[in-house]
Parts: C-alpha cells; structure tokens; sequence
DNA sequence: CGTACACATTCGTCAATGCGTATATACTGA
DNA sequence: TCAGTATATACGCATTGACGAATGTGTACG
C-alpha cells in the first residue's frame, strides 16, 4: 500500500503560527535540534504549557521529536507542500529580525555555552545543530 | 500628535491566515479591488459569513475597505511590517497554485465577463485592477 | 418620505483553544 | 524493583471563534 499523504491542511498550517509561544519555539529551533528542557528554561513558563504547544506544532506538521534516554529533541521539519515550506522558512527569517526573538536566542546561546550557571539545565543536552539534508 | 502604530500583531496575522474562507476571499482580491456581492456569488457562501471574515481580516490590517454607493469594494493592503507583507505575498502566491483557489479565481472571471448569467449580481460593479502604487 | 438593496452587526449556541493543576508515562540508575 | 527525572496527557475552566438567523445601517431612487 502507498503511502497515503493526506492533503496538507493549510488552516492547521497557518492556526499553528498563530500563537507567540508557538513562535518563539519556532525561532528557539531554527536549525538545531533541542531539547524540551531548553524551551522550559529559556522561555520560562510551566513545563507542561511548552509540552502542549510542541504536540500541536506536531500534529500540524511543523515539527519533529526524537527521544534519546530521558530527552526529548524537538527540530523543524519542512512540510511537503512546496508552498508551505517556503512560507515557512520566510516566517523564521521574519522572526529572526524581531527583537524579542532575538532575546531569546540570545539567551539559548548563553545557556547552552554556561547551563551549569541555570540550576534547571545541569547535565542538561546541548542542542545539535542539523545536518545539511535534514533542513 | 504623531500617528500611533502599535506594533504589529503577528499572531493575529497568522490567526487571520487560519481559516479556509479567508484564504479563499485574499486569493479573489489578489491584486484587484472586489465588491462584496462577487465574493457571496462566488464562494456560494452566506452574506454575513462573508462579512465577518472580511471584518475580521479588516482587523487584522490585511484587507482594507472602500464604499462607493452601495457597494463595499476590498483589496489586500500589504502590512507596513516588511516581514509580514514578504509573508503575505508568498502565501498569495502560493494559494494561486493550489487547484481550488484556482478555481474560485476561473469562476470569478466568468463571472465578470457574464455577470448577467448570475442572477444575483445584475448590475454588480466589476472588479477594479489596483494602480502598482497601491500594491 | 418610504421602499428596496447592499452590507454590517448582534445574538445564541457550539466547538476549539489556552492555561494551571494534577496525574500518567517513559526512561535511568541504584 | 523502586525512586527520581524528563516529558506528556487529562481535567476543569475561561476565552475565542465560527455559524445561522435575525436585525441594524447606509445609500439610491421613486
């Protein structure tokens, strides 16, 4: 049986965008795979709120998580409608020049540089940026 | 006092690009101004449907209205935020390759090519092409 | 004026969404 | 097997959004 694709849905597509934290997680991500403790930390709101915003990014396609042990790494994949993905990668460049965007990452690549100074992330999974085929 | 622009709600943007009557109604406008009666006609949808999704991208900054005589004419104004006008073109650009919203587009030709033919638009203005300056 | 037309708004209802809190699940290590 | 950590899901509640039906507003015209 071939894989059935089921229409994108552009409604779920453009719904999913439509939320700030749903964004600022979009912008954490970028190109690099990261870790749910990350976002907890440098979005700093509650656990499981981060936890639902991930699944309906996921249940819209945008993104993918892999386990590893206890972790979880979260990475944006590109959708298979031509259009969405280039809509997609328009939005992150977007997002990259609004400042509290740029706050945000800012402080992701403090964390990830110095975690043992947050006492959240000890030990905590530094993000892995993705290879060139997986974008 | 100077004009106040309030920052720019990203997330309203994108909420107003969730839903699948609003897509279809920016796809009609493109790049001409259309009356509301083509948009009922065409969509085969409720008046007052039509009408507030068309307030509702009106209040997200992405439509703009004009009255002339009875008639209500809207078109697409591009968002003074660079990000979200480059967003926006590409997501028109976009809906022209998808099959529906092409479709709506052909039925909108011949039906300002015949408006006699629809019963309900007898003496409907036709859609205007929008001068560059505005777009 | 008063009627007719084009369009906007309101109202009641129902579904979807967001959030905090509590709890469940998956994995690790002793 | 049990405790601890990381993450996900369920529950209850408040808000928002979509829709049909009814009603309101602005304009042309007799």
């Amino acid at each position: 049986m071939a894989t059935k694709s089921k229409p994108f849905n552009v409604e779920r597509f453009f719904q999913a965008l439509g939320d700030n934290t749903r964004l600022r997680l979009l912008n954490l991500m970028g190109e690099q795979e990261i870790c749910v403790c990350y976002f907890v930390e440098i979005l700093d709101q509650a656990q499981p709120k981060i936890s639902r915003h991930l699944a309906y990014l996921r249940r819209a396609g945008i993104v993918a998580a892999r386990r590893e042990g206890k972790w979880m790494y979260y990475r944006i994949v590109m959708p298979p409608n031509l259009g969405a993905s280039q809509v997609l990668q328009q939005t992150l460049a977007w997002l990259k020049e609004e400042r509290t965007m740029q706050a945000d990452r800012s402080r992701l690549t403090k964390a990830c540089c110095t975690p043992a100074k947050f006492t959240a992330l000890q030990g905590a999974p530094l993000p892995v940026s993705l290879p060139n085929e997986a974008r």
